[in-house]
DNA sequence: ACCTGAACACCGTTCAAGT
DNA sequence: ACCTGAACACCGTTCAAGT
């Protein structure tokens, strides 16, 4: 791609190595090859760099997950304030900024199962839907409650879908697997399931079947205000 | 030798390894250790036998991880048939059942985000939360909607809480810590957050919190029904 | 200060061998 | 058939050494 012939993979000279490109590798790395390709080893590789030189920008790999995860975080693009008619519009299309994140990079999705947060990582999101819950009447603890409801439901939607995606090395997608899966079972003792084997796996759709699910829980927490 | 005395590590005898000793074996490592402990070579030291004799019973480390899986999922214990005076009394019970296995095992929740479910397992609960919200009367494709979403919801909230045991290497509980995050938190920028940093602390209770989302989330999926 | 290669203590799993 | 120990190809990280 270079303009240079390269016969031999050059070494990076002094000092190019720093922590935005060590980041940007593991991002690449996490999106394209999984959590299991994730290794110092290829990390440094992808970067043209011995192994070790990655160490003298992180402490260590629990470092460098924190890192990607604020990093990630940091890119969720708030809508612009005040962009819905309602104050549910705009809860909708911050959960949905969410959502979308997680679902492109079921990265980001693994790291969070794997580290607890520790930074202050998506605080703008967070600082924004309470105020808008704020905004729609709830009390305080009503506030904080749904808008922690509101992260629980869009991470468990968001993982749904990653791990639904995840073993689509087979031809399949994973709406059709899981309804060939269900249609089999027998049918005395799992009638219902059997019968919507087609409803089921059609809501395996990632952001539509998110919407539905969103809908519903913004109407009971913000019911009767 | 008395019948007693063991002075010196007996080896197990023959033929009483199997497939049950290995799984609680594994439930027991997994529950009392965390995922990272999870070792083959950990796993049969507590089985008090070579590495390698565990591999007489299963083919490699993901059969175990899925038998496992398999195993706490069947355990959901179903509230009776009729046990609610509405349906949705009884959809409440249902999935607050798996909430708690959840809970309860983080390590199947662990398990369910690195490796895809494949054979039928939860298949029971799923059949009586899609009777009851087709005896609700909600149409196939709205049934189909609202029993995966409850289930997202579900994995998020356990996974939620989860992970903010994780870290309880420390003094403080998570509520704690998250509420001294937050206060800390420039007032300028993020008035909301660190105002009702109490509240949200309050709402990192597992159980309450779940069942807050949960009641939101049943009446916006069961309107006008 | 930044980067390297060898080495250490792990890991899952293969394999030949024992009973 | 069931179990063993050595060995292989990995992993994250330490360390002494190079520039």
């Amino acid at each position: 791609m270079t303009n240079r012939p390269e016969p031999i993979r050059r070494r990076v000279p002094r000092n190019t190595l720093n922590r935005e490109r060590v980041l940007g590798a593991a991002v690449d790395l996490l999106d394209h090859a999984g959590p299991d390709a994730f290794t110092m080893r290829a990390l440094a590789q992808r970067l043209g760099v011995g192994t070790m030189a990655v160490y003298s920008h992180f402490k260590a790999k629990d470092e460098i997950i924190d890192a990607v995860r604020e990093r990630l975080l940091a890119e969720v693009e708030l809508p612009t304030v005040g962009s819905g008619r309602t104050p549910r519009d705009e809860l909708r299309e911050l959960c949905r900024a969410v959502y979308r994140l997680l679902a492109d990079h079921p990265s980001v999705l693994h790291l969070l199962t794997v580290r607890p947060v520790h930074g202050d990582e998506g605080t703008a999101v967070v600082e924004r839907i309470l105020g808008l819950l704020l905004g729609a009447g709830l009390d305080r603890s009503a506030a904080a409650r749904a808008q922690t409801a509101l992260m629980q439901y869009t991470v468990g939607a968001a993982l749904w879908t990653a791990r639904g995606r995840q073993r689509s090395g087979d031809q399949e997608d994973p709406g059709t697997r899981l309804r060939t899966r269900f249609a089999a079972l027998p049918a005395e003792r799992y009638p219902h399931l059997v019968d919507l084997a087609p409803e089921l796996a059609a809501a395996q759709d990632g952001l539509p079947q998110y919407e539905h699910g969103l809908d519903a829980l913004l109407s009971g927490l913000l019911a009767g205000h």
